[in-house]
DNA sequence: CCTATTATGTTATTACATAACATTACCTAT
DNA sequence: ATAGGTAATGTTATGTAATAACATAATAGG
């Protein structure tokens, strides 16, 4: 979880990217919690001490870290979650369980390959792909 | 294109669902509309008339056409977008393009049914999927 | 050290969506 | 026919998400 953080830094370092302070709390914020998170619980959380702060704060450092592969944006419900895989950005799927609204990431070669193809055939020419599911996790399913 | 309409007349039959004026002009809207539409456009044409409305009665016109899989909802940037093969909801993939911002749908049962399987092999259970994708439509390609 | 660049701070506003409650339309059982 | 239930719409207000525009500060390269 503090390794999140540490290959945050050394991200940045090989880029030449500076990893500021608002970057860092909101990835440290992120990385912490079990669930993805809504822009404005990070706002209320993000300042100086954990003191409130104002959006354009939050969601600069928010398209940062996406851009990078640290963050993901769920779409479905504009949530942000910390990545697992850290800088490798690899395509993944993001699955979010209804119950304890944990996201389980998973990598998904083939699929986007497979969806390439398919756009291809229709002369589509894909840039960027987002793939998402809702359910239920293991855990949950157990507990029911 | 009336298609659209006398298939959403047909289909709210058989279910012993109502197909309002709202509901219906807010299809029509959508049917007519080259591109996706914000909900906000919407509002702003759906009433009698083609006057505005309020966001209310659109969102829950919205919520009605996308159970019934009439129309789409493409999460990335939330707009609405109505659906070519109305009724029969298989799981379709949104492809949006960058330069016109037309939508291409497309079916994918093949992609889908591998997400499952990746899902289930982490114990997940898929209850909803979405699959978009941005990029460049072969027009555009073309005419670029 | 100056200046171009990059990032943050600040204020205000725009865009997206729903809660809560009142009202209307329609069906159906008596 | 009509009372009562159900489903849908109308209406007001508010909550939630995101960005525009401009000022200020920090930093690196010449």
């Amino acid at each position: 979880m503090h390794d999140l953080i540490r290959q945050a830094e050394a991200l940045c370092q090989r880029s030449g990217m500076a990893f500021t302070a608002p970057r860092r709390r909101v990835l440290e914020i992120l990385a912490a919690s079990e669930t993805p998170m809504k822009a404005y619980d990070l706002i209320g959380k993000a300042g100086e001490g954990g003191q409130a702060t104002k959006p354009p704060t939050v969601y600069r450092a928010l398209d940062f870290l996406c851009q990078l592969g640290l963050v993901h944006r769920i779409e479905q419900d504009a949530t942000f979650v910390a990545c697992n895989h850290a800088g490798h950005s690899q395509p993944v799927a993001l699955f979010v369980c209804n119950t304890c609204l944990k996201a389980t990431e998973v990598a998904y070669d083939k699929v986007a390959h497979i969806l390439e193809e398919a756009a291809k055939a229709q002369g589509f020419h894909l840039a960027r792909l987002v793939v998402e599911g809702r359910g239920q996790c293991q855990e949950c399913a157990l507990a029911a």
